[in-house]
DNA sequence: ATCGAGATTACA
DNA sequence: GTAATCTCGATC
């Protein structure tokens, strides 16, 4: 890996109230080719603070990655408007957005400014603060498993569209164990069989074999 | 002003 | 398999 990420909390001066052990990722991890960011990501933590002192905190264990205007998959293929605008903006700013009418999906954004890319948060596993958390009938009982329950369990809505996840802010994410490659399974995108060729990228990537994965990985080929 | 589609989820 | 539900973007 080139650029190991350093860490951009530092001790802040004067009040040594609340700090975190938890190290938020600095801007220029999300500086990168979305492909690298997407694999990255999992492992690391996604924190949420909550009124009355709580946080959430969840590994993520399944991302995908939207890349660029020629990625029919992606938003941003449809060029640059009010919805798809933070994807071309500063990396490390969620980029959510409203879809089916019920669900928000969130992502990070990803590369260089006016390249549009993203990735999309697909699954978390609980970590901290989850007890309040109201499992499904038959599920395996507090996961977020699947992009629309990831928002919905860490109350991320459309309010946190371009929030700052490198800075102090409600939403963040932190330095969580990186995991190995061998232990990463690749496949298909979700949802996207509108995207021709796209589809089929391998640009969905999973923690091989983790109850949360919010389906299993098929085949995945072609570049 | 209206219409159609959508990076989903829950349930029959 | 399909209903639910609403924001955005395109069209009239």
């Amino acid at each position: 890996m080139t650029d190991r990420p350093r860490h951009s909390r530092r001790p802040p001066a004067g009040a040594a109230r609340e700090l975190p052990n938890l190290r938020t990722l600095p801007r220029s991890f999300y500086e990168r080719a979305v492909l690298e960011v997407a694999r990255d990501l999992l492992g690391m933590m996604l924190v949420r603070d909550l009124p009355r002192g709580r946080r959430l905190v969840g590994r993520i264990v399944e991302v995908e990655a939207y890349d660029g205007r020629r990625d029919l998959a992606c938003h941003a293929s449809k060029g640059r408007t009010k919805r798809t605008d933070p994807m071309f903006g500063e990396a490390g700013r969620a980029y959510v957005y409203f879809v089916y009418g019920m669900h928000c999906c969130l992502n990070v954004v990803t590369g260089p400014v006016d390249y549009p890319a993203a990735v999309l948060l697909r699954a978390v596993e609980p970590v901290e603060g989850w007890r309040w958390l109201a499992a499904r009938s038959s599920e395996p009982a507090r996961i977020a498993s699947g992009p629309g329950r990831v928002t919905r369990a860490f109350r991320v809505g459309l309010s946190l569209n371009r929030a700052d996840l490198c800075g102090g802010g409600p939403l963040r994410i932190t330095r969580g164990k990186p995991v190995p490659p061998r232990l990463i399974a690749r496949g298909r995108r979700v949802g996207v069989d509108y995207a021709g060729a796209w589809a089929s990228k391998p640009w969905r990537f999973g923690v091989r074999g983790h109850p949360a994965l919010s389906r299993p990985f098929g085949s995945g080929r072609r570049t």
